[in-house]
DNA sequence: CAGCCGCCTTGATCTGCGTCAACGCCTGGG
DNA sequence: CCCAGGCGTTGACGCAGATCAAGGCGGCTG
């Protein structure tokens, strides 16, 4: 059973044929909006909702859904509301970096430039509210106290990029995937889901895109520290940490 | 000869014994500041610049001079001035990982939570800019065209964090040093200085811990690309990109 | 409900880079 | 002027994880 996506999806707010179609739908319930408090609408005040619904729409996403791709002109920044998507940058021989897993409240599509530096792309059935640019850029001069957020968030962001540089320098494939179980655990937790058996939603492959690693030397890894008593698979592709303390040794290297 | 840090240095203005003890020394002559356009000061008007020379102090750093370490509160942002300062984060057992390093502009310290995330310390003889926490944020409450230029430059530091990850995670050592090289050059070149022989300030070790390998492999790669013809090691840490095309095709994995 | 396909796992082997070791060069201090 | 210590380079060897290969299993489809 995943009823997680299904649940959170329809805490969006009705989803219409219109918004599956990726066509803004006129203004939608970000009153209603149960993840608000995570994203970066979160300093808005109820009255000032508005504003934001007029500029939104919500995508619905199915797995293997692509959002965007690399190198696209970023019209619009996305946050996530329901579900989980994968983020990545290709080489042009196809070797391919997850650059992050998001999941309800977090953001993407904040470049710098004026291209997507990555592609992102649905794992599960999810849903994203879609902001064009232009029209958040001026909701953000109208309020700063989004901008700040915006900026609290970007630089937590940064500090899982660093992170997550300290792991992929350095770290031995073992750390990586202990690494990798607890910060799926910390981010369920901080959802407001079960810290401890936890959704593990993305393919071997995208985790090993994600950690520097082959889908082989994560079955690999998986398997031992399973038989380490570390780690049991569940059905649905659940996972619970055992050894929460041992797998914290693990991971820092300890 | 090496008169880069020693020049830019004195544009900062005056570094006097007080600054030099890492006091404040009352306002700063922020107007006078010739990287001010690479900086998160660049959005402030002449006549508001006296607001940020109030807060700010000047803090000059002689060649492994810490700046602040991992895990201690986070009371001050910093701007680079002058000279490279690198950051880096550690693992229990002393295995490093540069986060990245910084040249005149760049900024450092802007932690989501209360503490640093990593430890910073100067490369060459450099001078950086200190910003009291609380303070700056009361300045970007004032201003929030600065906070606005702080947002774009995090965005910006994201993109190559991420650039980072798909280096760390998926490059050769021959591909991550390419890389590194024409990186260097292009942020020499924003800076204003010459994009071809580039100087490398940072020791083999420091190279290493950036892109995830020992000095040993920088060693024998530098050698490979020299033997190859793609660069020349010039006197003084300088470094000639002879092939800048090859180097690009051999970064980019073609 | 049978067959297929994608994902995961496991085994055997290979290899890029790490590790260990030695040495040259430069620099700064006595 | 000489010596010591740090940094860079080079060589020999080892190993963690990649690569190549072969099934197993569960879920979707016809």
């Amino acid at each position: 059973m995943s009823p997680f996506d299904v649940t959170r999806i329809r805490e969006l707010g009705p989803a219409t044929a219109a918004e599956q179609d990726d066509v803004a739908s006129g203004p939608s319930p970000c009153g209603a909006c149960s993840v608000r408090h995570l994203t970066f609408c979160a300093p808005m005040a109820e009255d000032e909702l508005g504003h934001v619904a007029k500029i939104v729409s919500t995508v619905e996403l199915h797995p293997s859904d692509p959002l965007f791709d690399e190198g696209e002109p970023a019209d619009n920044v996305y946050s996530v509301t329901a579900g989980a998507v994968k983020v990545y940058k290709l080489l042009p021989d196809g070797r391919r970096q997850v650059i992050g897993f998001l999941f309800s409240g977090d953001f993407m599509g904040l470049a710098h430039n004026s291209l997507y530096a990555y592609s992102a792309e649905a794992i599960t059935h999810s849903a994203v509210c879609k902001f064009p640019r232009k029209k958040l850029e001026q909701l953000l001069e109208r309020f700063p106290k989004m901008e700040r957020r915006l900026l609290g968030m970007a630089s937590h962001e940064l500090a899982v990029a660093q992170e997550q540089m300290l792991l992929l320098g350095r770290k031995t494939a073992k750390e990586k995937i202990a690494s990798f179980l607890l910060m799926l655990s910390k981010r369920s937790e901080q959802r407001g889901q079960s810290p401890n058996p936890i959704a593990v939603p993305m393919s071997r492959t995208d985790i090993g895109d994600y950690l520097g690693l082959t889908t082989e030397t994560v079955s690999r890894t998986f398997t031992q520290l399973k038989t380490s008593n570390l780690i049991s698979l569940l059905p649905a592709n659940k996972v619970e940490l055992t050894s929460i303390d041992t797998l914290r040794e693990i991971a820092e290297g300890a």
